[in-house]
Parts: structure tokens; sequence; C-alpha cells
DNA sequence: CTTGACCTTGCCATCATGGTAAGGTTCAGC
DNA sequence: GCTGAACCTTACCATGATGGCAAGGTCAAG
């Protein structure tokens, strides 16, 4: 059988020869053969399944997801309801994140827009940024209940 | 002055006693004065520029983004237009990410609607993810160029 | 004095990837 | 046959922002 080396391999999968080692040390990619020399040889094979490992990363899913897959996809038995599963899950993940992003992005929006962008010093954005309540998460802040050892601000600093 | 400790600051702040050590290592904050016994000791400037990072922090703003913000808040006299530009081109990335996350998603969609998702194992996804063409980056398979040194695919491979 | 909650430093782990260094192999051209 | 370029090997360090743990010191309250 035609087998390629690593560069090659790399070349013709898309993934480069540090993540080809990578995913074989990891154990997403078997252990392949090696020439006399400890070459690493790949197969048609092996490149199909790089391949379809570095669509998966284009994809977005993550090592561990994609072992899932890769799994999935070597079982001829699999119920396909399971890589449906995969994927909707991954796409949960992503409009999570998306969702995340775009209120990042419409709070930049409006903070820009308000700030005149000249010489002057006067700026929105700082002064939201400088506001002094905890504003992204869930809004709690300076104001806790005490706590224990209350701390008496020892004032005889060093140097 | 009242100080806190690290803790307290915490607190205060949304930012956990780690990263604020961490912010101190890294330059981004001032290094604090000490106890006498080496407690780190937080003023109520100190804490309010913590809630400046973490509200920045907040926002998607990379640490050396941030840098960049507190050196122009901390100066008075500041231009807004290099804090509107700061967050303009913040806004260009997270438009930047967001577009690439939004076509993982259709692509994903697309798919896992083409998915039957029962007991049987045919499975559009797995077939997409399987194709031979490289896809999402620009659709440069495996037909290059012949380069240098064809190799000779060494077949004597041991063990 | 003990206890427990805090502080300190330092190191390791994440996740996927890139880089570099030091050394061995292969091959094309001379 | 030798040399040099282009490849391969392993091993380590770095990223960015964060979490975790361990070993040891400190502080306040009981």
């Amino acid at each position: 059988m035609e087998t390629l080396n690593i560069g090659d391999a790399a070349k013709a999968s898309g993934v480069t020869a540090k993540m080809i080692r990578h995913y074989e040390e990891i154990g997403l990619m078997p252990k392949v053969r090696r020439t006399m020399s400890g070459y690493r040889m790949y197969s048609a094979q092996d490149v199909h399944m790089l391949r379809f490992i570095k669509h998966s990363r284009n994809l977005g899913f993550s090592m561990k997801q994609i072992e899932a897959l890769v799994g999935l996809w070597r079982d001829t038995r699999r119920p396909s309801s399971k890589v449906k599963a995969l994927a909707i899950e991954h796409i949960a993940e992503l409009d999570q994140k998306i969702r995340e992003l775009e209120t990042m992005r419409a709070t930049l929006q409006r903070l820009a827009h308000a700030c005149h962008g000249d010489d002057r010093p006067d700026c929105p954005i700082l002064e939201e940024l400088a506001v002094d309540a905890l504003t992204t998460p869930n809004g709690n802040g300076a104001a806790g209940p005490a706590k224990k050892r209350k701390g008496k601000n020892c004032e005889h600093d060093c140097h």
C-alpha cells in the first residue's frame, strides 16, 4: 500500500505535522507504523481520518467531541441519533457563545456610539468601565453580608 | 486610609484573589503595599481599578487591550478618539468571531436537519465530515503541485 | 493555645497550537 | 562517494486567562 510520510500526510489532509503527532500522542489517532528509521507512515485511510478530524475542527468541535465523532464514524452500526445528538449539543454551545459575543458587541456599539471620539478627554466608554457596580455577571457588587475576621487593616506597611 | 486584604478586594471587585495576584505579576496592576507580614493592602482606588479591569474583561477585551484602556483611563488628558478606536477595533474582532461561529452553526444546522437521528447508521453529518475535499478553509485539498524529494515510501516497517 | 479562616509563594493543568533546538535520515546533484 | 538541502525524530517551552493544590506563615476569636 502506498504510504506517505508525515509532511505529505499533512499536505494531503490540511493538518500540520505538529498536530498530527499531537493527535497521536493524545490517542485521537492510532499509532501509525514506522519505517526502519522511525519515520511515521500514513496510509490513505489515515489521511482520510485526518481530514475527518480537520473538518470537525473547522466546525468548532472540541477534541473530546471529535473523539466521540471518530468513534461513531468508525462504528458502522452506530445509530445516527448519536451523531445528531452531538451536533445538536454543539449547536447549542455555538448559540451560547454567539449570544455572549453579541451582548458584548451591543454594549460596545452603544458606548462607541456615545463617544465623541475627538481630542477631548471625556469618554462614556471609560466612564462605563469605571462605574462602581458590577454589570455583566449577576449584578452583585460590593454590598455583601459581613464575613468573619473583619480585619483591622494593619497600617504599618513596610516600604 | 481604609485598606482591604486581597480576599476583601476580590469580593469588592468581583476579581478572584488569584487573578488579582496575576494582574500584579504581569504588570497590569501596580504592586500594592504590604503589611509587615507581607499581606497585600488594597485601597479603594485599587479596588476601583480592579472593577475597571473586570468590566473590560466582561466586554471581551484582551489583557493587552485592557492595558491600553487602563493607561488611557489614568491619563486624564487622553483624547477620547483613542478610546473609541480601541472599542471599534474590538467590535471588529467580535464581528469576525461571531461570523465564524455563525458559519459553523449554519453548516451544523443544515447537517443536523438532514440527519434522520434514528437507529439507522446512515448519517449525512458523518458523510460530510468524511468528505475528501477540504471545505472551510480556502478549498485547497490534496491536489497540489509536486514538491521536491518525492519519497520512495520505504515499505520495510519494523513491528 | 488551639482552631480555622485567611494570607503567602510556587508549581502544574487546561486547550489547541506554534516555535525552537538538537540530532538523525533521505535524496538529488555534483 | 560526498555534500547540502529538505525532511524526519523527540523534547521542551510559550501562548491567554484561569483554576487548583500544596506547604507554610498570620491573624482573630474562643
